[in-house]
DNA sequence: TAGTAACCGAGACGGTACGTCTCGTCTTTAC
DNA sequence: GTAAAGACGAGACGTACCGTCTCGGTTACTA
């Protein structure tokens, strides 16, 4: 067996690979991503079977992909630091809130997170497009403040950034309760609480 | 169609449905949730496929039935209430860290995690049966607390549950960090920063 | 392995046997021989499965007594003697000829047919109390009519009764040509013909 | 339902096609009609179910053409004109005769008799592809006689058929006695002497 | 500008598992 | 103590997709 000798991407049509992603985006609104088959999206892009196993590695890559090509550049990351650490938090956690408040998000999140989850190929291209530039910059703005003395000087910053997404995280991924504005809001207070913010002040 | 009408548990084989959850379990460990099939869970437990249709919706319940025997009557749920809020919390979490850190266990709740975050029906099952009888126990350990004065007295019960269970889960779903006892401890006491504990005392 | 005993005929329901007979004549005409189920037969005639298989061997064996009560007591086997042997045999093909030619009893015919000619059990079941009886009193026709001096004194009866009957099966059985009283007869000349008839007198 | 598109004839791939022939052959002769089955076909051809079922309507179709494959093409339509009629229908229904006799074959045609009598579309073939040429060399001879004055003048044609294979086709389906060449040469005696030969020499 | 190599749409292929259906047996319930 | 009801082990059904593999037919680089 002579190995499979690696795709040209120079090659790569455009026009297929906006249509796989197109229609993968559109099949996993309408039926899910349990019921979404590569055969579906070949169909509906218009492509053949063949050009979507050429380009990617799994039908949950095929979806990641088309996933993140909305996400990424939504200036999302963009947490900003003006100072006041309490706000500059809340400006980050209520979008999100409302994202994940969103049903038509909702679905394609648990979607994504499913696979993620469970498959490892997927999970590490999660962290290093998605999550690892979020908690970096997240970490940041708490390092910010821990030299402003805002926080504890021996603030775990890494703690930090669990304690304010993990919540939020698990309230979300098991309904817990409602996602709103006022619960992020409660939720900064108690991680500014957890980090000492303000005694040290 | 006829909708089906439902079979009659009372008839229903005992000795056939412990064959199909031990099946499931041994071959959940062997190739994975992703590869198990209902065939091969019939086939290793001597039981028509009909049987495992008759009597579970879907290969993810069977999983999750095989899952809760397991775990139901192991006593996991008791948390002490010594009267050392801190101490309980750290008999809490450690033992929990300490099945996130197995990796077989590791293995088949990321299975089930990704079944119960996209199955509306299992998620129920699980919320019923494992989540919400551990947030209540925990719940009534803070409360607890929180009339013995030792947090402070307004504090959202809902919250102190989430800011304890979710970092850790957080950090376990996404592989963010090790998970051992010194990450437990840590985060127990940022929990009871956050609720004021001490401060109030 | 205790060997079955035989089932006591004496203590047979009449009841459920009638039902089970009318439900097969009902079901076998609703959705044809291929697609009858014992299953079927049994819902239908409000009896459990198990008494049909106490008391049939299989399900060709239940269509073919529930046929067989319905053609065993017509007089379909009187097959008059005149002495004009062209005249009988007229007489006994033209309402064989009819029907063949309805429908209703074509589409059984041919289900049973099909049965007999593949199971040997049901094919001597058939001979002995359909088919032999019939070819019998067709022999003692054409024996009497030998003896009469009206066909030749060598006459091969079994062979006689084979052309009487032979070429009207064939016909129908590939739909060869339409079955009807002008055809009938023109067989009845033919079969004289061939057995010399009117030479000898 | 969308109406399947039939497949491209173009790209059949003749070696499944023919395995999957060969081994419905094999197993017709080992297990019998009845108990074939689609899957053990597919297994012993080594091919995937779905390219049986792209091709062939019915498991009976399958059979028919692996018969079909093997009857085609040994010349079994050749009717001789040696201007000696008689002799010519021997050399016709003894090999017939032969077949019929003989187990394997018995067992076969009987299975494949049983479809086409209950199967219109396989009917139809039947007719087509090995009936109805058979019917129309054998009519052609007799026509051949007729011409020659053998015959009588007015004789029908489509009746000296039936006459000539009814009887033979009857004896066998129902087992009636002992296919053997004097039983067919006697059968051939009588279907001149039904259509007056000689009489009119 | 011709040749050629890769990608492309299409879809048949060998497979696996699906969820359903029916078989014939076995067990329980109720009359 | 019989028979209805129906769960059971078994296994074939026909379908849906899997991932691989030809097929022609465009592209778009190279010679």
């Amino acid at each position: 067996m002579v190995p499979r000798t690696a795709p040209d991407p120079a090659r790569r049509s455009e026009r297929s690979r906006a249509a796989v992603l197109a229609a993968a985006s559109e099949l996993v609104a309408e039926v899910g991503f349990g019921k979404l088959t590569i055969e579906a999206i070949a169909a509906r892009a218009g492509v053949g079977k063949q050009t979507i196993y050429r380009w990617w590695p799994s039908k949950g890559a095929v979806v990641f992909d088309a996933f993140l090509a909305a996400s990424e550049h939504d200036g999302s990351l963009a947490l900003p630091d003006t100072g006041d650490l309490a706000a500059d938090l809340r400006t980050a956690l209520r979008p999100a809130v409302d994202n994940l408040a969103d049903p038509a998000f909702d679905r394609t999140a648990r979607a994504l997170t499913a696979e993620i989850v469970t498959d490892p190929a997927l999970h590490d291209e999660y962290r290093a497009r998605l999550l690892d530039p979020l908690l970096e910059v997240t970490r940041e703005r708490f390092r910010s403040a821990r030299e402003a003395g805002q926080i504890a000087p021996d603030a775990d910053l890494d703690l930090a950034v669990e304690l304010l997404y993990g919540p939020l995280h698990y309230r979300w991924l098991y309904r817990l309760g409602p996602l709103d504005h006022a619960q992020a809001d409660r939720l900064v207070e108690a991680v500014l609480r957890a980090l000492n913010a303000g005694s040290a002040g």
